[in-house]
DNA sequence: GTTCATATATAACATTCTTATATGTAAGGG
DNA sequence: CCCTTACATATAAGAATGTTATATATGAAC
């Protein structure tokens, strides 16, 4: 798995894109994270719960108490507007991140 | 310029890949890195002068005090052997932090 | 009734950035 | 001779985001 020193700010992204896809609660987008990444990229809640909250209150994402068919109280979080206008920079800056590490330090794109 | 929260991580693998070229000293290192990310990358040098103290302690760069032509001192730093041996596996990581994000979040790689 | 998967929450700590501040030398222009 | 700019290193205070550890609670399965 990627170490903590270098996933560092990835989760923001991560969790804009997921939500992108469809509203999702805490734990199950942990493990989103974790299965369309192969186990590459894993963050523990105690990362995630506290970044939910920062995010919601940038406006970025709402959340909204609800009950699992299996009577589970859990937050869904769910993608605002303005969300989606903060996800394509966000993107663009990474994209670009990308290209300078190549550029600079001969990092693969493979 | 890449902004602070996405960057993060990097100064490690460009403080590597830059000595890799050759020996250099802080300052210089930062403008090296300014250059070749076309001003997508950028340290202040505050940032930089811990990150080399760690890293030297960590074994992977060497500094010794030189003094130029023009008759300033300058801490010069020189990759170590277990530097080198650092920056392979480092940029594996980095790799497959690129293609994790790809996959997860439709970042482009252009 | 005990254990496992689900689900959220918080505290204490580590790391790596930021801005601001400090010190000092060399070179060049006015 | 003084002022400014470029060179060169150093440190402090604070922000952001990750870590491990701990706590709580429910439903399902055995």
């Amino acid at each position: 798995m990627i170490g903590p020193g270098i996933k560092r700010g990835t989760a923001e992204l991560a969790v804009l894109s997921v939500l992108e896809d469809g509203p999702l609660h805490g734990y199950e987008l942990a493990r989103r994270i974790e299965q369309q990444t192969k186990g590459a990229l894993r963050f523990t809640l105690a990362a995630l719960y506290p970044m939910l909250y920062r995010m919601e209150q940038r406006g970025w994402i709402r959340g909204s108490w609800e009950t699992s068919q299996q009577g589970r109280r859990r937050r869904c979080y769910r993608l605002t507007a303005a969300g989606k206008t903060k996800l394509s920079p966000l993107r663009k800056e990474w994209s670009e991140l990308f290209s300078a590490l190549r550029r600079l330090t001969k990092v693969s794109h493979a």
